[in-house]
DNA sequence: CGAATGACCTGTGAGC
DNA sequence: TGCTCACAGGTCATTC
């Protein structure tokens, strides 16, 4: 589920909720996800407010005034539930479920906290592919976690020099390059797919072997692709961006390039491809062998 | 060194 | 209905 748009939306969903507010409660319901908790986890983080709800690459930053930050990683399938007590389930402009006296205590409920907005924010997780985690603010990009992390793709840093250089010399396939954190931050299977198609790219290209006058759109792609997802509010709950994909999980089916649509950067005239699936280092690429070479 | 592979977990849907 | 298998949007350690 979560890749950088779909962390975003979950981000914003929190905010209302969480930034500058307190943590009147925090519990958790085993001792680890894909990592330990560390030491006094939910004790460090009681009584506590989140001073900023911030988000980098796929990860999920709640500063604290403490001077911890808390990490959250949502993995796979990890969630973030919001119930707000009370008759009140308006903040801001969201609207949230009413807290059952339940809520929290499910299967796969692995953390639950509870704020002063007032609402109770419930991690589900049922792989554990997830993790959170405690680490200084000050030195956060320096932690384990984040020393290696690439830069963001939306923001200016990202351009066409930025790609060139990140790809030299690469002999890997351009899907697994651009699923690589530690070139760029936050895109997986999914936009990956999704932008090699808009910019007309084989998945199949080797990295360094793409050239020069074919960075600029896919720069372009990866940019668009990533801020129309946010703006339909990503995939799953919220959102509906699932019904927008181009290539992603369509296997069979007829691409939908078409002369001057306006989610394609580059495709030209109508195409009467069919989306292929493959496998690349494990996981699956779906493209339209016609219209990207 | 970079690149490929498998492991970590549970759930779901397809096919028999 | 119930079994088995393939697969799932991410990372990380290990191997070549």
């Amino acid at each position: 589920m979560p890749e950088l748009p779909e962390v975003e939306t979950v981000r914003l969903g929190l905010v209302p909720v969480m930034e500058g507010f307190y943590l009147t409660d925090v519990e958790t319901r085993r001792d680890d996800l894909r990592i330990p908790f560390p030491r006094d986890f939910a004790a460090r983080m009681r009584g506590r407010k989140v001073t900023a709800l911030r988000r980098r690459a796929k990860y999920l930053l709640a500063d604290l005034d403490s001077g911890e930050t808390l990490v959250i990683h949502l993995g796979m399938s990890g969630r973030m539930s919001v119930y707000v007590h009370g008759k009140q389930r308006r903040i801001g402009s969201y609207v949230y479920d009413k807290a059952p006296e339940a809520a929290g205590t499910g299967k796969h409920d692995h953390v639950v906290f509870e704020t002063d907005a007032p609402a109770r924010i419930v991690f589900n997780d049922h792989r554990r592919f997830g993790l959170m985690t405690l680490v200084d603010t000050k030195t956060i990009e320096q932690d384990k976690l984040f020393k290696a992390i690439g830069i963001e793709p939306l923001s200016e840093k990202f351009n066409t020099a930025y790609l060139e250089k990140a790809l030299d010399g690469k002999k890997t396939p351009i899907k697994s390059a651009l699923l690589d954190q530690r070139l760029i931050a936050g895109l997986g299977n999914i936009y990956v797919c999704e932008a090699l198609f808009r910019a007309n790219i084989s998945p199949k290209r080797l990295a360094g072997s793409i050239k020069k006058d074919r960075l600029p759109p896919l720069v372009a792609a990866i940019k668009k692709v990533l801020k129309d997802a946010i703006a339909a509010g990503a995939t799953g709950d919220p959102g509906n961006f699932q019904h927008q994909f181009q290539v992603y999980g369509r296997e069979g089916n007829p691409c939908k390039a078409k002369a001057s649509s306006s989610e394609s950067v580059g495709h030209k005239k109508p195409c009467k491809g069919t989306v292929k699936r493959i496998v690349q280092a494990g996981r699956s690429t779906f493209y339209c062998p016609k219209c990207q070479s």
